[in-house]
DNA sequence: AATTATAATGCATTTGTTTGCAACTGCAAT
DNA sequence: ATTGCAGTTGCAAACAAATGCATTATAATT
């Protein structure tokens, strides 16, 4: 596989922030190595890399999709619709259920970062 | 709640076709009708429709977002990554597992129509 | 019927993302 | 070193979707 400086550089930005990033975010801390980089070159990057396994990319409803190493560790998300605030759930029962819906349709799941909207508890709470 | 010819029309539409439509599908069609409609319209009829629960939400990865009557179903998708076909499994099992991943988290689940990216049995056979 | 408050709309603009195409780069075989 | 090829990049343009603001329509209230 050809090494890209782009992915290098993305993996190395995603490994030191460990948080959600956007392109655009990406995007400009590459800038500060490689000024000349395009913003389309950041996204096919991190389109490869997701391709890859890679890296996760969620839209968690914020405007733009975010990014992150998927070394990691698989984990998942829920949104709330309300107040904005994020859970984190880890993989395990995710994965039971993945496997059960692998087992019954003969299908690989890919996706490695769910993101599931609703109601968290104090919202549900205060607003009916 | 106030009512929208626009809401209306694109219930309408949804229930005659009872299909994943994309919002320029449903665009044309509403224009034919009201054709001075702006298409920033019809984005904001389907994002209060799907706020409501009227209509469900995709990405299926095809380029752009898939509306379809809530009303026709809870079902779910799988797609394939490989070859793009799109294998439905209903609401049961993914039900269960919502109801899980709810009780866990004092969290209401509005997510409706869940979509797993991945490689289906037959591309998984061919490609390795 | 007139008034008011609120929600919906059109238009233009902006943002986020993707794509076509030509040029370039890294790697392997010669 | 040269060639060839596939993968990568920049640029501009296309596309999908969201937004700010002024205007208009709707339902409730008077």
């Amino acid at each position: 596989m050809r090494t890209s400086s782009v992915d290098q550089i993305i993996l190395e930005v995603l490994a030191q922030e460990h948080a959600h990033l956007t392109s655009l975010q990406i995007f400009e801390v590459i800038r500060e190595r490689l000024p000349a980089v395009n913003q389309s070159t950041v996204y096919r990057a991190l389109e490869r890399m997701a391709k890859r396994g890679q890296v996760s990319v969620s839209d968690m409803g914020t405007g733009s999709a975010v990014y992150e190493l998927v070394a990691d560790g698989r984990h998942h998300h829920l949104v709330c619709q309300v107040c904005g605030c994020i859970l984190t759930i880890d993989h395990e029962e995710v994965g039971r259920f993945f496997t059960e819906i692998e087992a019954q349709n003969q299908f690989k799941i890919a996706t490695n970062h769910l993101i599931l909207f609703g109601v968290c508890g104090e919202c549900g709470k205060n607003g009916g």
